[in-house]
DNA sequence: TCGAATGTCTAGCGGTGCTAGGATCGAATC
DNA sequence: GATTCGATCCTAGCACCGCTAGACATTCGA
């Protein structure tokens, strides 16, 4: 057994290295870089071991962005938790979310620019993406305002900070203004 | 004279033939599909005439991401004059875009979402994507607010339904509730 | 009519994601 | 300890990609 399990182990162990390589490429030098052969030689295997953990290119990124997804909630709820009443969460929710993207760029495509397979907005939706649209609502319930559903708010919420992420990086939005923005479409957006 | 004039004629031609095939294509089967190769075949020349037209596929993207700028503007421009009001004027602008964005994806994708070397947010962005812009600012100044920024709300406005365009078509938001989010962003962020 | 210039094509370069099939190595059996 | 045998990994190669050099034809101007 102790044979099996150390393989088990060392398998294990080669899938997050080639994930780590894969998201750290894809951060130095962006997504284009990360090509199979090279994402192969950096991890000192040939290009068809990739393939014996994952269907393809499109699997990995999806696994980053899975990860990703789980690294934003915890941060979203630690920037919620660390302020105090709703109009101030909403805000600490935004930037947090916000400065997410800025300091993980490929993590952020992954999660939401490119294809990595995922399914989205039904029921199997990945559990780690679900949670992190939770870590949004439940903090935004409070600021949703009266006869609206918190679900439809949070996801106009969700989808706003998510145009400014992406116009601010692709450099449509001059960077300079960014936090009045931020400012301005919470301000707007909660009530209270 | 003459002769030149035709030639002239010709090649204009064909690149309009080469940008509304790649377009077709692109609406069809997805950037992806519009390959150098086969829009060759679609136009029945050789790839290399392409490159005499273009100085590779970015700029054919890019090409096709102007002429969609110029569409947009104009359909802004007619959506917001038939609508009666500040608020109802912004209403009808978020919907015209939301609208544009789901009727011509490929070509929504190419102004956003991939590489057209073009350039943004300073003084050498092209013309009709500013045009597009100003479209959406000369209506919306009205409903900015006292204290803010027509430009700076315009780039929230605008980067919000950007966020709910994209969103939607990647499948993160469900396609029912579009019109009930649409309404909820512009009560929220149009004073007045 | 002939040389030059223009236009277009064929062929090919280095790269991509992905895979078939053979070599190698280690574990289990005799 | 030798020998199977199965898992593991690599070499080599497929079809495709964007892009380009150089040959070829065609048309123009003298």
């Amino acid at each position: 057994m102790s044979v099996q399990e150390r393989k088990e182990r060392e398998r294990a162990g080669r899938e997050r290295l080639i994930l780590a390589t894969a998201r750290e490429l894809a951060e130095q030098q962006g997504w284009d870089a990360v090509t199979t052969r090279r994402l192969a030689e950096r991890i000192e295997y040939s290009q068809p071991v990739l393939y014996s953990h994952f269907r393809g290119k499109r699997e990995i990124i999806g696994a980053v962005a899975l990860q990703g997804a789980a690294e934003m909630a915890v941060e979203l709820r630690a920037a919620a938790s660390a302020a105090k009443g709703p109009h101030a969460r909403a805000t600490a929710l935004a930037r947090a979310y916000l400065d997410f993207a800025e300091r993980n760029p490929a993590v952020y495509d992954a999660m939401f620019q490119l294809d990595g397979g995922l399914a989205f907005a039904q029921e199997d939706t990945p559990a780690p993406m679900k949670d992190a649209f939770a870590a949004l609502l439940e903090n935004l319930d409070a600021v949703a305002g009266e006869g609206v559903q918190p679900g439809l708010f949070t996801e106009v919420f969700w989808a706003s900070l998510h145009g400014l992420a992406t116009l601010t990086r692709a450099g449509r939005l001059p960077p300079a203004d960014a936090e009045r923005r931020t400012r301005l479409l919470v301000d707007r957006l909660a009530v209270v």
